[in-house]
RNA sequence: GGGGAAGUCGCAUAGUGGCAAUUGCAACAGACUGUAAAUCUGUCCUCUUCGGAGUUCGGUGGUUCGAGUCCACCCUUCCCCA
């Protein structure tokens, strides 16, 4: 018996979770989440966690399982979402797998380079000298130890500058050699549905569901995390900007209102990331 | 009624004689293999064969080779005194 694995995409707040729940109730089997901050323990309302009903209705996996204190990346999920899907399998035909991190899910589908994660230490050490020697610097070290990857970098986007160097230290090989970017085949069929809303809709449900998470104690959600805010985890919309608050920088409906705007953002840009997926079945709600 | 300040490309902001005009935001398009709800890029008056061309800075008129910038009047807004 062939198994299949139904993977829901779609921008934020498109109504993914109640399509996965519907769609995991009629072919009986269990969500499993890819979604980069739903994972974390600490972050709930601010990230449209599913209800508890709607947890209990399906059973979902790879939410709110770590802690935002936990270096968590998407080869970490990688390793577990398969592991967790596999098992699924030895129950189920059919398994769902719903989020909204691109990545995530592209590394479910096509899987991903094995390298090195990143030491702390050395992450932070190069964001040092990022800040005190440039740019530019660390270009030239990149250019030197990684010719290949240097004429293929964003030069101008320090992340990927940074990852690149933070691999070449570590192992002392080029960072390219690590980029085999093969896609592997997975043991089971991957169907892609993708949601889809028109632009004005998808605004209204944004502008609502922020709303709501006001409503949900966003606030007291956020005031609790204050103290961990420099975390990568709570870089998040809906975080972020009510630190600003918090710092007394900005009034709560001025963050209310660049909270609706960055998440219009963050579902466009997730839109562009979806669009280029292949083998989409999209489905306009 | 008297006095003062100001009106710039969606919003905000720079510009005081050479400017299609600064910067930020928004918007739009896009990139992205370990921070990914992150990070980064491009476009953003109109048309364009991408070299340019044509219209702009509340309105009208004027000074000037040349005006967003100077002058006059008008319109509008804000503040202070009545």
């Amino acid at each position: 018996m062939s198994k299949t694995l139904y993977i829901v995409i779609g921008a934020t707040a498109s109504g993914k979770t109640s399509f996965a729940i519907e769609l995991a109730r009629q072919l009986k089997t269990e969500i499993v989440s890819a979604d980069s901050r739903q994972i974390f323990k600490e972050m709930n309302i601010g990230v449209a966690r599913p209800s508890e009903d709607e947890l209990k209705a399906v059973k979902h996996h790879l939410i709110a399982t770590w802690s935002i204190h936990e270096n968590y990346n998407v080869a970490r999920y990688e390793k577990e979402a398969m592991s967790i899907i596999a098992e699924l399998f030895s129950y189920y035909d059919d398994v769902v797998l719903c989020g909204g991190s691109g990545m995530y899910v592209n590394a479910v589908i096509n899987g991903i380079d094995d390298m090195p994660d990143t030491p702390v230490e050395l992450r932070s050490q190069l964001n040092n000298e990022l800040n005190t020697l440039g740019l530019e610097v660390l270009l030239q070290e990149l250019k030197a130890k990684d010719e290949k990857y240097y004429t293929e970098v964003d030069k101008q986007n320090p992340r990927r500058v940074l990852r690149a160097l933070e691999v070449i230290r570590q192992t002392g090989k080029p960072f390219s050699s690590f980029r085999t970017e093969e896609k592997v085949k997975r043991n089971f069929d991957i169907k892609i549905i993708g949601l889809q809303r028109s632009r004005q809709e998808l605004i209204n449900r944004i502008n609502k569901r922020v709303d709501e998470m006001f409503d949900a104690g966003l606030l007291e959600e956020v005031r609790s995390l204050v103290p961990f805010k420099s975390v990568p985890a709570l870089s998040t919309v809906g975080y972020r900007e009510l630190f600003d608050y918090f710092d007394g920088k900005i009034s709560v409906n001025q963050a209310s209102e660049l909270i609706k705007i960055h998440t219009r953002q963050y579902a466009k840009r997730q839109m562009t990331w979806f669009r280029k997926t292949d083998n989409v079945e999209w489905k306009m709600l």
